[in-house]
DNA sequence: CGTCTATTTGAATGTACTCAAAAGCGGTGG
DNA sequence: CCACCGCTTTTGAGTACATTCAAATAGACG
């Protein structure tokens, strides 16, 4: 059944009902992005939160020379949105593409904010969604100010050893905030210490 | 009244009864914590939730060479807490203290969780407030990885007038992920353009 | 007033970036 | 299935951003 990941992945903070469980899927919409397809472009407003089944997303901005930097990655039962613009239906300040053909499940703003009013354990479930972002986001900071980059990339592997199996360097050194030739020349050295 | 401040806060996003509001504030403690004096240190657990009503709080850690990273900071009319710890009830990974003489009213966690079953809304209201703060931080990281520290300076300063004003540089510096000589001469630089 | 901490300034060093060029790898079409 | 094209990764030289250490000055607090 193609829903098992998401309602498997809701079931780790709340538990469902039978109608609450289909009302929840009937709001479900699948779509597949390709890769290197936008899922959403800066300046356009975040309609949907998607729920990756399949595949790999990013969101990013690019800055006036050019230069990529790296939000988030989203692999297989992650979630991913623009939090500012999908909560505050503003333009987004960032772009979302896919590295590999994907599969997502959507759900839109207006369905989701009925189903916080209708089944308010979905206010708890986000709200713990949120917190753990956050502390994975205050983890994150914490080690962009006090880490140098060696350090960022060993804890990055460590960490999401499959993301690093599967994206290309230049992703990685994207989101580590360096470029990709001197994460090249990291991995050079940390292969030489063995 | 002592508790306009923090009502104001929450109104922002919902709206209570009588009974709520009673209930609400009932679970207040109100805390002095005098400047350097610990609100919560690195390996215990975060048992309250802390608003700011007067005074700065800061939360930070150390790295081996007695380095301090500021992760965020609380002035009056923002909340503090070491999320992980409070959330999960495990050890702190950081530091709570004072920068200044600073009041606080604090949510003991089986308060606030007892709060969150008999008034929902409530879980609603840390949604967003969870929400806002992811909003910040990836704004901050963003502006960590693709930003010189100059710009990071000028954009706290702009962002957050009254904080620059108030904190010593070494807290801005250990807040921006630089050395306090460094942001000495950042400044400099910026006042030769006047 | 005196002590302690914060800020400034300078010289030497280290981390990370830019630019350029070559080598490796993967997907696509013929 | 191979050849090609485009993209990724590697390597090197020169440069810029940021740190360390040291010392002098200014400022805050009891």
């Amino acid at each position: 059944m193609a829903y098992d990941l998401i309602l498997q992945n809701i079931s780790r903070h709340i538990s469902l009902t039978q109608e609450e469980t289909s009302l929840f899927t009937s709001m479900l919409q699948p779509k597949k992005i390709r890769k290197r397809q936008y899922y959403l472009q800066e300046g356009d407003i975040c309609k949907n939160v998607a729920f990756v089944t399949k595949g790999c997303l990013r969101s990013y901005n690019v800055d006036q020379n050019g230069h990529e930097y790296i939000i988030q990655f989203a692999i297989e039962d992650w979630w991913m949105s623009d939090m500012e613009s999908f909560s505050k239906q503003k333009p987004a300040v960032v772009n979302i593409d896919a590295l590999e053909h994907t599969d997502v499940l959507m759900i839109a703003k207006p369905d989701l904010d009925r189903l916080l009013i209708e089944v308010p354990k979905f206010e708890r479930f986000f709200r713990i969604l949120a917190e753990n972002a956050i502390i994975a986001h205050q983890t994150r900071i914490r080690e962009s100010i006090a880490l140098y980059a060696s350090e960022r990339y060993s804890n990055f592997v460590a960490r999401y050893p499959k993301m690093a199996q599967r994206l290309p360097q230049t992703q990685i050194a994207a989101y580590l905030g360096i470029t990709p030739e001197f994460l090249s020349k990291i991995r050079s050295e940390l292969a030489k210490k063995h």
